[in-house]
DNA sequence: TTGTAGGCGTTATCAG
DNA sequence: CTGATAACGCCTACAA
């Protein structure tokens, strides 16, 4: 049978909230009973019952995040991510509960449990959409998150990578090195930084006068399998891109084996490049040259702020929009010479 | 504030019971009844309470698992084993509770929490030890969990990868390719594969005819860096090996790098091969010969099989030994020309 | 078919 | 300094 206080309270012979006082470090107790309680709870392997406790407290010491149900395959993207929350929440002494769900309804219901159900203090909100609706429901509820991951709507607090900047460098990088025909494989439309970074792919175009071609740019799904396809479509045009943007890196690997299938040379025949910086990225062949999210950090400072605003202590800033660094490797070729 | 029975109750003009048994799916409630009440409940967004559901129940519906907490790297072998857990468990209906925590004390003290404490109903027990005190507080405590890995004492379940019979396929690979001086980095003795894998590289050498040299055998952590240090000085012996195997891939790559940076080549001068798989060994340069542990597919086993003792189901075979599957890339060299 | 009452283990309030 | 007592929200005999 499981310790509870009241095995402690018949051993020593007192009230269960003298043991509760006693273990809970209250002043009021006698220091002859606190150390004979605290004696007996060491040796009967006392644990407090947390569900009880949170029922009392409304504190769970925990935070939530839901991540896609991909069918077979881990996506670095979240694992990075996972790994820096986890990393940081028990840092802050909070454990993290994972519920992997299909993305929609059943995610939308993952939230609810958790949030509704009392099970967690607050919630890390990743891949944010453009009319969010997990977002619109933890504000309706006045439940506690941070999001990476902007909006138009300005006030829920995010951390987020300015995905336009990011792509303007990577076009700017691909003209410097000799590039006027460049591609785009897009993330899809309801995400929230598709707009961002497809804007800036535009600005990017426009700033050194190329002009935008509606068949260079593809949809793809954030999969390697997708960026693949539409590779595979980009370099089967009439006039094919000479480089390709892929909105994420493991489009932009699946690109990278469509150029292979074809017979062509990543880096010579053909200039790849993503965005995230995923550790694949580093060493792939060649390796991809890409804007650098520094997730697992991104991932601390999601907790950091979300553990705050937990404990409603002030935060100076709840927007924070880093900005990105360009990662130039193998994969978009070599320095024009002059 | 929070929707609960009573706000229905009061809300339908019954009593909280029949709320609770009409939500519940009971068959004593008069239809009427039950819808008014359902429609209620959907209306304001009813969200049963978990804590108090589990302190009644006991249930939780939730799997724990520990994961090192390492400075500042995620691991992928974690990370795909996470992944895979994450999946299953959710495809039964049950959330992943994550804690990362440096391992020793503070580990059993997240075990504690999360089985003492009542958050979870079962455990998924990684990288096991040979004396592997989480496994014995919880044989001793009779609660749920599958290990990846298995230890002397033969009654645990566990799902585990014959690692014995992985490494004498790797030393007869390398034989096969010309090597005679082969190298291992062997990961911490506390491992419970440890023994297994540096057995297997014992049986391989003999059944070859290949002395066992002690200066061939060097403690790594398991760790890139550790591998790379091990490989260093393994290339500093006046007689350094051909070959090095490493107890697991990150410790491969790191030797990998070492080899490099003597500049060597990698499959020419010198053949590594290390051991899961982790997905890094595809894409790096050269690609890693390895012994695939099929980690995401064996989140999945653990999981199912977890979820059958969980629910005290019949378990044909709580454990499990998978044959490795040698995966021969070019870290290993080409073969030998005859 | 419905309601009453008790308890899961904890913490907080209020007397003694 | 200590102990009753109530309450958190839910479930389930048992009674009506």
């Amino acid at each position: 049978m499981h310790v509870t206080l009241k095995t402690i309270a018949e051993e020593a012979g007192v009230s269960i909230t003298t043991v509760s006082r006693a273990l809970a470090g209250y002043g009021d107790v006698n220091e002859q009973t606190r150390r004979r309680i605290i004696e007996i709870a060491e040796r009967l392997g006392y644990q407090p019952n947390l569900a009880a406790r949170h029922l009392r407290s409304k504190r769970t010491y925990t935070i939530g995040m839901v991540i896609p149900r991909t069918a077979h395959y881990s996506d670095p993207f979240f694992m990075e991510l996972v790994a820096g929350v986890g990393k940081q929440a028990s840092e802050h002494g909070y454990d993290l509960l994972l519920s992997a769900q299909m993305q929609g309804e059943e995610e939308l219901s993952a939230y609810r449990r958790m949030v509704a159900g009392g099970r967690v203090d607050g919630m890390i909100v990743a891949r944010v959409l453009w009319q969010d609706p997990r977002i619109a429901y933890l504000r309706q509820v006045y439940h506690p998150f941070v999001a990476f991951g902007r909006t138009e709507d300005p006030a829920h607090p995010y951390i987020d990578v300015d995905g336009a900047e990011g792509m303007y460098q990577l076009v700017a990088h691909l003209v410097e090195y000799g590039h006027e025909r460049i591609a785009l494989i897009q993330s899809p439309r309801e995400l929230a930084f598709t707009a961002d970074r497809c804007g800036g792919y535009r600005r990017g175009l426009e700033a050194f006068d190329l002009p935008y071609r509606e068949e260079y740019v593809i949809q793809g799904n954030l999969t390697r399998h997708s960026g693949r396809l539409a590779a595979e479509k980009l370099l089967a045009l009439p006039t094919p891109p000479s480089a390709i943007i892929a909105c994420n890196d493991l489009m932009a690997l699946g690109a990278s084996e469509a150029v292979h299938a074809r017979g062509l040379r990543v880096g010579r025949d053909v200039a790849i490049a993503g965005f995230d910086d995923i550790p694949e990225a580093t060493t792939a062949t060649p390796p991809l040259t890409t804007v650098r999210q520094p997730i697992y950090g991104i991932g601390h400072r999601l907790v950091d702020m979300l553990v705050r605003l937990m404990q409603h202590e002030e935060v100076d800033n709840t927007q924070v929009l880093l900005q990105p660094e360009l990662v130039i490797r193998a994969s978009s070729g070599t320095p024009p010479t002059r």
